[in-house]
DNA sequence: ACTGCAACTGTACCTGTGGTACAGTGGCGT
DNA sequence: ACGCCACTGTACCACAGGTACAGTTGCAGT
């Protein structure tokens, strides 16, 4: 029989890296302690370490399951615009919205990206997070370059950018985002710089 | 008779301060031990405490620190452009110029912005720390946002934009440029990116 | 009913770190 | 000569992080 959660799906493990993400988001990792996440998720030391061998595994389990629902959901966030539009320069701008109204309908300010939080904490980690965190940031670089490429074909750009930059520009907005909404407890913040990142590319393709 | 900095100046903490900065912008603050920082400043745990009466204490000072000298180097950069140009805008431009060459005239990486390492790390600090932080940010934002309504009464904006966010995304795209950079292990990263925030409010005011 | 394995529990133990307490000292300014 | 700044030295403690490993429970498959 195929079953995809091996077993029984030992949602326990779902559990501890559901309170290890939350905790290492607002203390860092290093003061996210094992104690403190077994007790919340109502189990003892050793349950832990059946699911993680170490601390490092635990690290390691964060970040391929963020990077992973990251891509997910932006992902899904290209699909849904282009059901909604054929031509891809308003494809990219319809995205850019939808993207900007998920953040915006988020209770509170946007928890936090454990890339932006790992790479403070770099040398706690094994190569293999640092590796993870990496190919993270190269695939929004891919998804978003092979968008922008696809609207240049078709919009000769205004403004001389390099395309790269300007698919690289996104990420950093969003992590210098979240930090500021964060630092002045403004969730508005972070959708108000996706809402400019879109007039910047619309400037770019359209002009001004 | 006034002397500036107490004495023969207690250089022995500012060298505890700077091994401190460059250990917490490596691996977080909570996984900065006190011990490694007076094995590497060749003092005693007596001399550390001698000048910071707890850890607490050590992250209100390199915050304090990190801050002013941040707000110094930035009202550099706007100064030396002031003197190269007279027009608003291309002394904002200018500004910009400078400041992604003082980026990429760097040896290596940014060594990081301890704003947003401890935006991480937040439930480690007291109020104080945070306050600081929030009113970093503020003062980027002000300085940013003098300049841009300058720039806005000669040059009347071709691309809607809140002046405001405008002025955010600065502080946002170099935080997040920074991230980029440290992640990919490319400095040329955050350089490119404040050349692309250029580019944005060149075609803000001037257009396409 | 028996076997086997996933998913734990229980107990014991060691280390490093943060932090306290306090007495002592070298050198410079006045 | 006096004082005080800027430390050093020694001793000590509590506790969290982390390791090790043997034992237990409960469900699945046959």
């Amino acid at each position: 029989m195929l079953d995809m959660s091996s077993r029984k799906g030992s949602l326990t493990r779902e559990r501890i890296l559901d309170l290890a993400e939350a905790a290492v988001l607002e203390k860092g990792f290093a003061a996210t302690s094992i104690d403190e996440l077994i007790a919340a998720a109502g189990i003892t030391k050793s349950g832990f370490f059946y699911h993680f061998k170490d601390k490092g595994e635990l690290a390691v389990a964060l970040m391929e399951r963020y990077i992973a629902h990251n891509d997910a959901v932006l992902a899904d966030i290209f699909r849904r615009a282009d059901e909604l539009n054929e031509d891809p320069l308003h494809g990219f701008l319809v995205a850019m919205k939808l993207f900007a109204e998920m953040t915006a309908d988020l209770p509170s300010t946007h928890p936090g990206c454990l890339v932006a939080s790992f790479c403070y904490q770099d040398r706690l980690f094994s190569q293999e997070v640092r590796d993870l965190a990496h190919r993270g940031v190269l695939t929004w670089r891919k998804l978003f370059l092979e968008r922008l490429n696809r609207v240049a074909e078709h919009y000769p750009p205004k403004i001389p950018v390099d395309l790269e930059a300007l698919a690289d520009m996104a990420n950093a907005l969003v992590d210098g985002g979240i930090i500021q909404s964060r630092v002045m407890r403004d969730k508005a913040i972070l959708p108000q710089q996706i809402m400019l990142y879109r007039d910047f590319v619309r400037a770019v393709f359209l002009g001004a």
